[in-house]
Formats: C-alpha cells, structure tokens, sequence
DNA sequence: TTTTCAAATGAACGCACGTTCAGTTAGATG
DNA sequence: CATCTAACTGAACGTGCGTTCATTTGAAAA
C-alpha cells in the first residue's frame, strides 16, 4: 500500500517530527525505538527514513526548530527603552512562549547530552544568544541604577531556572490559571532584581 | 578468577552504585548498558546481579538513596523562629548539599520518567515531604508579615528551580566559589519574598 | 594442608535495535 | 487508458541488549 489519500511527504514529514518529539519528550530519547516512531505515524520503520537522515539528525531538528523559533520569537520582542518594563516584557514573553511548548523545552534541555559534540555546541550557542538577551536588559538596569544585581550572569542564569521550571509542575487544569502564574512570577522577578 | 585482593561484596556494591550514577548522570539510563557499568567496575555484566536485582532495581536505589540523604540532611537543620533567618539557613542548606551532588541531582529529576508507577509514587512523595520544609518558612514569614508571597506553594517550587539550578552551570573552576554564588542567591531569595 | 564457599566468569538465551533496500502500490500525469 | 514515480512495505542485516546459570577461582577457615 502507498500513498493513501492525504499521505504525502508534506504530511507525514511533520507527523514523524510531532511523534518523536512526543514520545522522546515522555520517554526520553535513547528510549525510544524508532518502530515507535512509526507506529505512531502509521507507517513502517523504514518509510520514517524518507524524512529524516537519521536518528541523532531527527534529535537535532527538533532541538533547533526549537531554539530558533525561541530566538526569532524572541528577537520580534521590544527590549530597549526602560529596563523594568523590558524585565516584565521579557518575563511574561518567557512564561508564555514557553508554557505551550513543554515537550520542546523538555527535550532541548533533557536530550543535550544525547547529541553529537558538533550538534551540542550549535544548540548551546543558540541558548547564549537567549540568555543574552535577558543579561542586557540586566545591565542597562544596573547601569541606570535600577536593579542591585552582584552578578548579571549568574542572576541572568538563576532567572531563567525559576522561570523555565513552570513547565515542570504547571497544569493547565490545575488550581491556577497562566495570568495568574504570570502575576506571581512578575512580582518574584521584579523584587529580586530590584534596587 | 575470583576474589581478588579487595574485591569483596562490601568494595564492588558501592563501586557499581558509584559508576551506574556516573554514568547514567552522564548519558541517561536507557543509554547506559549493564556490561557499560561491569566494564567500569572491572568485572563481567553478570557479576552484577550478585548486587542487584535488575536495572530498574538499580536506578530506584540511586534515587531512594539520594532522597533519603537529603531528607535526612535536612532534618538536622534548624528551620524553626525567625523565618528570615530560617530561609536564610534553608537556602545555605541547599546549595552546600546539592553543588557536591550534581550526578544525583541530575538523575534523580532527569530519571523520574525511565520510573515505574510505584517507584515513581515514592521518589515523588519524598520529593513533596522536602518541598514542604521550605513552603512552612514561607507560610511562616507570610503569617508574621515578614514575606509578601502572593502563592507559598508556587514560591516554593520557584525557588527550589532558582537554586537547584546552580547545579546546570556551576563550575568549580570558573569564574565564582561557591560562597560568592551563595550570596548572590541568598540576595536574590531574600528580596524576592520579602515584604 | 585440605576444605569451603563467596565472588566472579563467560557463554548462552531470546529479543529489539537502527538502518538498508528490492519490491509493491496507487494517485497523478499525459 | 497506459505510464510514471513518490511513498511505503516487509524482510533482512549485524549488533547489542538484560538476564540467567553452570562452572571456576582463590582467600579464609579448619
């Protein structure tokens, strides 16, 4: 059998990325088989191979589309201007674009060391160039006196731990609503960076 | 060949507890295999399972054993009066018992999925019965009006993902000890909570 | 010196892995 | 209607997996 009706190579590809990254999401990458892969598309193993190079390149893609819609998501944000309103600007762009991506946050950062030396280095420069991003809104807050922060890196590091950890424990049906997760996380942010 | 100078039960338990959380820390436990973890040890897979009842068996224990340690570490703490003080001496706690476990802390939350169901249960329960040690200083600080929290339980488990954290990217041999990391931490916890 | 047995070996078990590829199928093309 | 070919099948490849177990070893006990 081949090429059922709506089977095409622009179906199935992006099928074959929604599955792993699910399944590598929940059973983590060297778990996974690739028959699961492709029991999940509804195709053989062999088929998957029409659409990816191979396993560690499947892995890769994924991580990359993540970071690069994180970094041009990111880079759509306006930063300049007030350090404090861009600290809140950037908290609520973290915890939002985030939050409905837990299998890719969770992947990105569970599965680097599952990825070749070359591949790992491209990610991790893709993740500086995020943090970076918060790191100068720091500075200019320190420069202008507004935020009392000892270290930008360190803090630039701890902010995004707290901030990325909602999509470990927040549930979507759960007793909060993402409003109102923002609202706590704004205010933890703001008063620990303040002057 | 057997029994060779120090090479009984009481040497090559710990040293297969030792190189199977080297190892699943560094590559994850489905990519780790038993002959991977016998090579490291210096004996043949099968000499295993004179320690161990299976792999699953195996990565519980890791992870009991960690959980166990740190409840116990922190039940010799002292959180009690004054709560400013107390969340100054939980946050020390933390850091100083973590940074030197980053193998364990990295497979006791990295691992949790590669769980059974029943194992899964006590990991987590023991997970919450530590949380909880820091969300009573909160609650504390909150009654006495010393800490402006808007939720204590999603404070709490902001703040562990803020210091837990430091476990990602602190180098020993960088830039920072770990005093100097503490008391940034320190600052950044204390303004964050406070009133 | 002889006996004992905890602690290992090393081969074997069936199974699943990632990947390849010759062959098959069915929708699109002319 | 005949042809083409993208999409997929299904079998096969060599490899390594977790685990078991009869056998061997050598330090300690008698």
């Amino acid at each position: 059998m081949a090429r059922k009706q709506g089977s095409h190579s622009d179906i199935t590809g992006p099928k074959v990325r929604e599955a792993a990254l699910r399944l590598i999401a929940q059973h983590g990458y060297a778990a996974v088989s690739m028959r699961q892969i492709a029991g999940e598309v509804g195709v053989q193993a062999g088929a998957l191979y029409n659409y990816i190079a191979d396993k560690q390149s499947l892995l890769f893609d994924l991580m990359q589309s993540h970071m690069d819609e994180v970094l041009t998501a990111a880079a759509r944000e306006d930063l300049t201007g007030d350090p404090v309103a861009a600290l809140e600007r950037f908290t609520a762009f973290h915890i939002r674009f985030h939050l409905p991506r837990r299998d890719q946050v969770f992947v990105s950062y569970m599965e680097l060391r599952n990825l070749d030396p070359d591949n790992f280095t491209r990610i991790e420069a893709m993740r500086r160039a995020y943090e970076d991003r918060l790191e100068a809104i720091l500075k200019a807050g320190v420069a202008a006196g507004v935020f009392a922060v000892a270290d930008t890196r360190v803090t630039t590091l701890g902010l995004i731990a707290l901030l990325t950890g909602i999509t470990n424990w927040y549930d979507p049906d759960g007793r909060l609503d993402i409003d109102t997760v923002q609202a706590i996380y704004t205010e933890l942010v703001r008063k620990a960076v303040a002057a």
